[in-house]
DNA sequence: CTTGACTCTTTAGCCGACTACGGCCTTAAG
DNA sequence: CTTAAGGCCGTAGTCGGCTAAAGAGTCAAG
């Protein structure tokens, strides 16, 4: 059984433009052609599609992927777990400055009353505070 | 006191071309000109730039310290209130998501010996699940 | 057979927030 | 006075990941 472009999309819930796109980026392998020029996937691009798909909701880059599916095609365990905790370290910085972000803005807006002027609004007078 | 363009980015930590672009933005109001042209900053203009930047840090967009800016200039507290409300529930929005993230990412690392071939590792097989 | 949905390629645009470039003029330090 | 550093403007490019549009050919259902 084969793909078209359009049931592959709809597979992996993705578009087709972008699994063209992925083509384009050299994530996806160039699939046989009908005679008609269309793109016939086999089974696999399907599996293909998901690692890709669920590798970026992971907060993995295209580039990254990149690297993974090499290295799933035949590479070192140690390699793959290197990019995964690089990844994790990337998130918990992320997380890190978002709690950061979370806690100013927690305080500004539990310590703002919500009525009147601007004038006194604690929320202001903080994005005015120097650093 | 004035502030030439260059010492008015030192002063704030940003960039020249930062300011101009801010200028044109509209957040910055275009400055006196020297005879030669050269933009002469007040005093102010610092504050304003400080407050800029460190609404930025706060996760705020451009449009958004646009916003923060007029209001600022004579709204009500209510509206200033409902902005940072809005980015915060934003920001716990991409906690969420990042710490789901970060679950996975340490489950898989935390599973994967990092010994050995590709063959069998936890965290491409993890990749490889569907959805 | 018809018609509407699907697919093809190439090229260009989008988002946000800068950043760089080129060519020229001005300022400040020595 | 000289010269290096700083500033001017307008336009274009960057990053990542798509997304759209045009114009033409193809497939599948009725």
């Amino acid at each position: 059984m084969t793909y078209s472009i359009g049931q592959l999309a709809k597979a992996a819930d993705t578009g087709i433009e972008t699994i063209r796109y992925y083509e384009r980026r050299g994530l996806m392998p160039e699939p046989p052609r009908a005679a008609s020029g269309y793109r016939r996937y086999p089974e696999d691009a399907a599996q293909r599609l998901h690692f890709i798909r669920r590798s970026k909701r992971l907060g993995f880059t295209l580039d990254e992927i990149s690297a993974l599916l090499q290295l799933q095609a035949g590479g070192q365990r140690a390699d793959i777990k290197a990019i995964a905790e690089a990844k994790l370290a990337e998130i918990e910085t992320r997380l890190d400055d978002l709690q950061r972000m979370r806690a100013t803005l927690q305080d500004m807006t539990q310590r703002c009353s919500g009525h009147g002027p601007v004038e006194g609004c604690p929320i202001i007078e903080t994005l005015n505070d120097n650093d």
